[in-house]
DNA sequence: AACAATGTACTTGTATACTAGTGCTTGACA
DNA sequence: TGTCAAGCACTAGTATACAAGTACATTGTT
């Protein structure tokens, strides 16, 4: 277990989540690994209380399965539930952008601009981590501006799925493709072509597929 | 606060749970009521963390505010999370009954079709509670029969919202046109027409919507 | 040796005690 | 009378103690 260090306005509860969630994405809580809540508090300078409430959330979205009076584990990749995350922000994304084509108005066109500016700039300067950070900000944006945060939210939460197998995925996402992705996205949504933006987000996000049978055949014992 | 018998085989925290959400749903705990952990959980006989834990995933979805070392309080009708609980719905429904017009075996209609003809018996029978329930079950099962389970528990979550102002609208939905809506739906799929599903069910969904402006005039002091 | 019962060491679930922060009340003082 | 400050009564956040259930090892018996 990776341990950063703990943000000053944070409660133990967020600190224990946020470091839970960085390691089960990162694999350094790899699938199946047995949690004792014990453990895990003693190891953040938690007690159980924080960590507790931090691991039922996950258990929420079955990323971490709590069995009453046996134990708790990080879960196994379950193929379904991936596809499960893939579907579902494929549509809620889709239907996002073709209503800001509808609702946008210039100042949100001109925040979507000014966040893809920056994603070119990172990208000629080679920082990978500024650039995934500003991907994720851009598709949060696009709720943001049609005013559907919480979906966004609950949507996020269901996403760690797909986060955790595309960080074992070797292959890097083509990051000038994303890119260009992204400004021809804001420029339909200019132009207020919503058939345009859905298809366009679409293939965007398909991108992401990552192939089941090769980490399958890589990370043996990893599946359900 | 009204109670009702814990079940056998529940936690305190899902008593807890059932019991808030119902509470909320049905205005016996009006938005805006403060809630204090210490009270509630005297009046259900659980002791503060239980109940805690289910504070804070009410206040996931923002049905529940929790102000830190100030207090707690059912959360006032904020009209556009009860418009974002209708998009999400709205996008993941259709999208959903499409993809079943794809893969829905003949199983799946069948029990599709089951639960219709309930409906219909329980329709004629005029049990309204027996109907709401099939109701539910009938949408649930969309999410089932495709593969979705997970999509439809994140979904379920936010809908609260929805169910809240549904309860405070008198117009109750008129259950005959809600059967037949569903069994039109069962019949596009068997057809498998996906066009004509998604249409069907954006329709009927749309019988759901409510008049904000009546009930803001109702229950003024409900309202953000 | 085979097997059954029991003890033990774990787990999560719940209750309770303590910490720290908020806001209001109350009273002293100018 | 007005103002400010100390204290009190509340809150949620956290730590710890205890309860209840599970799994496994160990021991005693057949």
């Amino acid at each position: 277990m990776r341990l950063t260090e703990r943000y000053s306005k944070e409660t133990g509860r967020e600190y224990a989540l946020r470091m839970l969630k960085d390691n089960i994405i990162h694999l350094d809580l790899v699938p199946g690994k047995l949690l004792s809540e014990n453990e895990l508090s003693s190891e953040m300078n938690l007690s159980r209380t924080p960590v507790r409430e931090a691991l039922i959330e996950l258990s929420k979205v079955k990323i971490v399965e709590i069995y009453p009076q046996k134990g708790s584990a990080v879960a196994l990749i379950d193929y379904n539930l991936v596809e499960e995350a893939r579907f579902m922000r494929n549509v809620l994304e889709c239907a996002v952008v073709e209503l800001a084509c509808k609702t946008a108005g210039e100042d949100a066109v001109r925040e979507l601009k000014d966040n893809v500016k920056l994603q070119e700039f990172y990208l000629e300067n080679r920082s990978p981590e500024q650039l995934l950070k500003l991907d994720d900000e851009f598709h949060r944006l696009l709720f943001h501006i049609t005013g559907k945060d919480q979906v966004y939210q609950l949507m996020d939460s269901i996403t760690i799925h797909f986060d955790r197998i595309r960080s074992m995925s070797l292959i890097a996402v083509k990051d000038l493709k994303t890119v260009s992705d992204h400004q021809a996205i804001v420029e339909a949504i200019a132009a207020k072509d919503g058939d345009l933006a859905k298809e366009l987000m679409d293939k965007h996000l398909s991108r992401y597929k990552i192939d089941e049978e090769a980490l399958r055949r890589e990370y043996p014992g990893y599946f359900l």
